[in-house]
DNA sequence: TAAAAATATATGTCAGACAATAATCAAGGC
DNA sequence: GCCTTGATTATTGTCTGACATATATTTTTA
């Protein structure tokens, strides 16, 4: 669980007290609660924010820390700010989706299905992969450090859901890093989302373990013997076990679909921009 | 004021309306500035750079604006900074190598062939990947877009290399663009950098189009058919293609750093603490 | 009516100052 | 002598206020 959540609405004009709530500065609260606001659609692409005189007075922060605030949210691609044009937020195509930040907000939000069946068929690419070059690059010490984490997720799993959970994303992680590519190394923070959105998501997570169980442990074994092909064939069933899974709590809301025999299709989903009229 | 420039007045009468790289804020002239110094190595990781005040007296900008390029800065992963610690910078492993400004240093710096060796490995995962969903979901105009960007190369490519390069990018992205995936999406900077770095490094790279035409019509192809397992297959073949021609200036580049004989092109490199004994 | 000039407004930048915090160093107790 | 504790101090974090610059809007004029 993520601690340290934006403490919003302490925009007192009171004299500056000692307030410990905030320990990150006032740029990365403007930064977070932003970023939030935009992720969760409060704000539609295109349209312009407050300026920044406004921004800042609505948020209690000056205009100097609101700017840093809103560099940040530009470097990641939220939104793009132009002089006298005012800040403008971008397209959902224009963000940057593997920022650690955005996709701790995009797990806030209320569920995008599209997004996290994105998410999820972006990690059936990479993660085969991924656990194919582990099997064929791992030292001894990342290959223990997968197998432990393993161990632990086994030993956590019928009492400690959440536990099971975080050694699951150690579980992942250390295959990253054992994979040995600096780009590949980047995608933590990805799962580390798909699985905060599979717990928010799947009514019991732990079944969901107790299926993946098995899978898990052919993975880690493929690694262990060197067997290339194996690592991948184990990861890829691991993955399509994750897919089932998450398939009901998908089908609840998603309404597109994507695994057409043939595409007559032409229009995949993307329909307007209606921010999820969930009540 | 030996630097101070940015007296006013100075450049009244220039008409300056095409000046992208001057246009830009002070903040942005900061980032790119410290960006390149960072990844060109000029800090080592861990190493502090100078105080914030010392930093703007050093570029000529004040220190909020200096405050905002290194915000910039430490989103993008290069630094870390903290209270009355100063800023540091991060290891590489941390920093965001997806990200457009990033890639772009890396590409503009000396060329670090670990890092080209990695971002090749990872566009044969992803792009072969990004093919076949091209092939199964893309829209009857994303396909002519990628046709017209395949005829741009083939016309451009006899006299003018660089907008054969330019399509070649359009090519790429058009498939990225037709996969319909966000996180797919996000990596046309990544091929941008690599067709730069390739450009670079390649002594003629009119030879490698004039041999991946073929490589690229299949693609195409594969995709306006909608066959998903050709367009898969014959991406893998292009990438394979282009990773051809650039070994050999990988392969120099390896000689000039090391003096001893020629390691075993076999196995990778990056000859950790532990070196793999079961292979 | 349409083009050109003037105005208005929001961002970009700067300067100086103060507050908060943590690294450093000095003093004292065991 | 070594460790703990407190004062010092340097550096980041933040604010106020102002001016410069560029562009959207309005007004004026041909």
């Amino acid at each position: 669980m993520q601690r340290g959540e934006t403490k919003s609405g302490e925009r007192s004009r009171a004299p500056p007290r000692r307030r410990d709530a905030e320990r990150r500065g006032k740029a990365d609260g403007v930064l977070d609660h932003l970023g939030q606001q935009i992720v969760a659609g409060r704000f539609a692409p295109g349209q312009k924010l407050p300026t920044e005189a406004e921004l800042g007075r609505q948020l209690g922060v000056s205009r100097p820390s609101l700017r840093e605030g809103l560099k940040a949210l530009a470097v990641k691609g939220l939104v793009e700010t132009r002089t006298r044009r005012g800040t403008t937020v971008r397209v959902k195509a224009r963000w940057n989706v593997l920022d650690t930040d955005v996709l701790r907000w995009i797990a806030a939000a209320p569920p995008d299905h599209e997004f996290l069946i994105d998410l999820l068929e972006f990690r059936t690419i990479i993660e085969p992969a991924a656990a194919r070059l582990a099997a064929q690059r791992a030292t001894p010490a990342q290959i223990l450090e997968i197998e432990r984490a393993y161990s632990s997720m086994a030993a956590a799993l019928p009492r400690d859901v959440e536990a099971c959970c975080r050694h699951d994303l150690a579980f992942h992680e250390g295959i990253f890093a054992a994979a040995r590519n600096v780009l590949l190394s980047r995608f933590a923070a990805a799962i580390r989302t798909a699985l905060l959105a599979a717990f928010r998501i799947s009514a019991n997570a732990r079944e969901s373990y107790e299926n993946s169980m098995a899978e898990h442990w052919a993975v880690a074994d493929a690694i262990r013997k060197r067997d290339a092909v194996e690592a991948e064939r184990a990861m890829r069933h691991l993955l399509a076990g994750t897919a089932r899974d998450l398939a009901p709590a998908f089908d609840e809301g998603a309404r597109g679909r994507r695994d057409g025999p043939r595409p007559p299709p032409l229009e995949r989903r993307r329909t307007s921009p209606t921010p999820a009229s969930k009540t």
